[in-house]
DNA sequence: CCGATCCATCCTGTATACAGAAGCATGGCT
DNA sequence: AGCCATGCTTCTGTATACAGGATGGATCGG
């Protein structure tokens, strides 16, 4: 039993690692501040130090650790402005990919897919029995992933993703929160409502009418923050967000 | 001789072996789509592997290696096209954290340190004969860096100074190469006007003006791209856009 | 009873060993 | 002569060994 010859097929043990560390610190199992010791962790996860340093390392540009100046990392501490900031900067990258999108030519295939994708939104959301989050989750991450192929730039692309690997600046993140919220319908059709006139904006090239209505789209999760933060057991919903403190 | 008891003294391994790679990348040592073995990458640096294997693991988190599918590193070819969009997403960050610069309260020291390096670059700009190019890229580097900070969000000042690993994307890339060029003095007088209005925008609250100034400045390193692609020996004079292929 | 110092333990950074996979060239076959 | 199979070489991914330094606790002194 040396190497790769383990029982579970598929993936590298690099790979294991990070989903495998990741899990341990949004899920909150270890606290903000937290030190992560290399060789629990490689207990824990049944891997040698070598792929788990990867992942740390790999963890600590993601900015969700912080290497201690003696060595070894901890759990980075996040406080409510720095989720904040997470989020408007998501709006203000989604912006560019959205102005990108209409000053450039957008590609009209993906157009078309975006249609379609905006049409089932609206089946979901229209629905007047219970919703099917689920699928709403699926085509409102499409929708987003989309809009930022749309833009044409492979370096915006990269740094979008980047953003947001920080769980509570993912687009879909306080989707599932929403649906123990009162006023989940009106707050899903103020989106799709968005959604529908970020594209307009694009296909009629008015590059600052979407760049602004992708900023604002995002902060529709930021009106939801002050909400869920209220609430603890919302927080728990929300991936990450255990690690807000403050 | 086991381990870091070498005769340099100081930096790690790791920072050694990244500083290492990253210059021979940059340099143009190893021309875009190359493959970069392991071993003669430690041999030629006179490190081990493994601090060789973390520093390519983080290149490829800053975008300058890309990840063959059958394993190993490669240098990722950028076109013209990328490195416009590295400059103008470096100005839509910028323009983000003088918004926020503008919108939250600016820290009166760091605004004071700001009229002191504005006062600076004033002079050296002025300076009838030749000028101190120098000097001139320490202050604006500080100038840059002094913004970032102003913008009060880390998360905003880390992901700023990710996009700037691309050297081309940094502030003072295209300095040194203005600095063999004809029109220097009026383009950098340009700059520094753009500077002043950058920080009256910033202490008057003016949000709006402040992102709009900030992401029209670094157009103008747009601008210089031009002019420097042309020329094949103005292009060794940026770093790192010896790997624009295309 | 509190604080500082010293010691043992643990931990990280680095080097190296090993195995499976990929790339490559040679040689055989059609 | 061209193409495919095959064996070798070289590579990466992973595990492990080792050493210097940090961390924490116990002991001693005030």
């Amino acid at each position: 039993m040396t190497a790769p010859t383990r029982g579970d097929r598929g993936q590298s043990q690099t790979l294991k690692a990070l989903l495998g560390i990741r899990e341990l610190v949004f899920a909150g199992a270890v606290g903000p501040g937290e030190r992560l010791s290399e060789v629990i962790l490689s207990h824990r996860l049944g891997l040698s130090r070598t792929p788990i340093r990867a992942a740390l390392a790999q963890l600590e540009q993601e900015g969700v650790l912080e290497t201690m100046p003696s060595g070894g990392h901890t759990v980075r501490a996040f406080t409510q402005a720095d989720v904040a900031d997470a989020i408007e900067l998501r709006g203000v990258l989604e912006g560019t990919a959205a102005r990108f999108a209409a000053e450039r030519d957008a590609d009209p295939v993906r157009l078309q897919a975006m249609h379609g994708i905006l049409d089932a939104l609206d089946r979901i959301v229209a629905e007047p029995r219970k919703m099917d989050f689920s699928a709403y989750i699926d085509f409102n991450g499409e929708f987003h992933n989309l809009l930022h192929a749309l833009s044409g730039s492979e370096t915006l692309r990269r740094e979008i993703e980047r953003v947001m690997k920080l769980p509570f600046a993912w687009p879909n993140a306080f989707v599932t929160a929403q649906s123990q919220m009162p006023e989940v319908r009106a707050s899903l059709v103020v989106a799709q409502s968005q959604h529908r006139a970020l594209v307009d904006a694009i296909e009629r090239r008015e590059g600052t009418r979407a760049e602004a209505l992708a900023r604002e789209h995002a902060r529709l999760a930021l009106t939801n923050l002050d909400v869920v933060l209220e609430d603890r057991t919302l927080v728990r919903t929300v991936p990450g967000l255990a690690l807000v403190s403050g």
